[in-house]
DNA sequence: ACCTGAACACCGTTCAAGT
DNA sequence: ACCTGAACACCGTTCAAGT
């Protein structure tokens, strides 16, 4: 709140003349975020195409904002218009690409909750896994050697989320329908 | 600090005898809380056997201390001895199980991406979802319902999960082996 | 209706002073 | 080696007072 005073060249308890809470702005920024996410592949096309562009911008518009991740997992979507316009439309195409009615729901909260670890992924520092070549790890050195040599072509976060997100929908198919 | 220091009948300054900063802490009880998710099932058995285990009791004990997820993603493993140990159970398991080499570290980072999400979705209130049968999004209204029937069988956030972990494992069996 | 400024109860961290 | 207490620069929120 302060910060955002700050911003607005005014005092910090002007803010609440507008808003009730830092909860408050928070319920608002979700708002404005999740109507940036991508769900215009909903509704034509392939399913699993349209899954895939979702994933990709929900990580990518939430990877600049982790802090509000805590945040919107405890928030009630009935309090957020926009949240509920991405579910319906996720829903409808899982819903005709033959997924179970039971399974619906639990199919997007586990994108959701991989979209929402690898957007805390692409915020960590690109040396995370810095100074791990010593010997009491071997298989683990091998295996990261191997990462980073593939790194030049595709960002270490990417080629994770890729390979999470195509596993992910691999398997919903495999499983579900 | 402020409230260790109440915990622990003492002045918040007497911490930094014994610490130098609040991320410091954080540190020393990532490395404990790593300690305590079960690697057992790695070396022995099948390994997506040894890493459903590994999966849920990550998820279980980070679930209650989702304060510290932000924290840990962003944190150099090499300072992490425990960490990088239990990388190293995984790693091998993965290995043996044939995966290339070059898709170990996404692999792993796939999931626990799937792990922390999920541990935020753990923290979540039960009503989350409540208030959303409006007109409005009949497809995820109908899905909802569905969900809401399964839940006195097995809790919503568990069958979530379930359904992320067996997709993924499914998934990476399908496409990398 | 919207602003300011002072106040309150909190933070994490530092540092001089003690034992 | 380890503690205390005061101090500092921050928070989010409230409230009386202004326009």
């Amino acid at each position: 709140m302060a910060a955002l005073a700050r911003n607005l060249d005014v005092a910090k308890s002007a803010l609440y003349n507008h808003v009730a809470s830092k909860q408050d702005v928070l319920r608002l920024m979700e708002e404005r975020l999740i109507s940036q996410v991508d769900v215009a592949g909903f509704g034509c096309g392939p399913w699993d195409e349209a899954m895939r562009r979702w994933a990709w911008s929900y990580r990518d518009v939430f990877s600049k904002h982790t802090p509000l991740i805590p945040v919107i997992a405890v928030l009630p979507v009935a309090d957020a218009p926009r949240t509920l316009e991405m579910y319906e439309a996720v829903s409808s195409d899982l819903a005709a690409a033959g997924i179970p009615n039971s399974k619906i729901v639990p199919s997007i909260v586990a994108i959701e909750s991989l979209v929402f670890g690898a957007a805390f992924d692409v915020d960590a520092p690109p040396d995370v896994f810095d100074g791990c070549l010593g010997g009491f790890s071997p298989s683990f050195a091998v295996a990261l050697q191997a990462a980073r040599a593939a790194e030049i072509e595709e960002p270490r976060h990417d080629a994770a989320f890729n390979l999470g997100v195509e596993a992910l929908l691999e398997g919903l198919k495999a499983l579900l329908t």
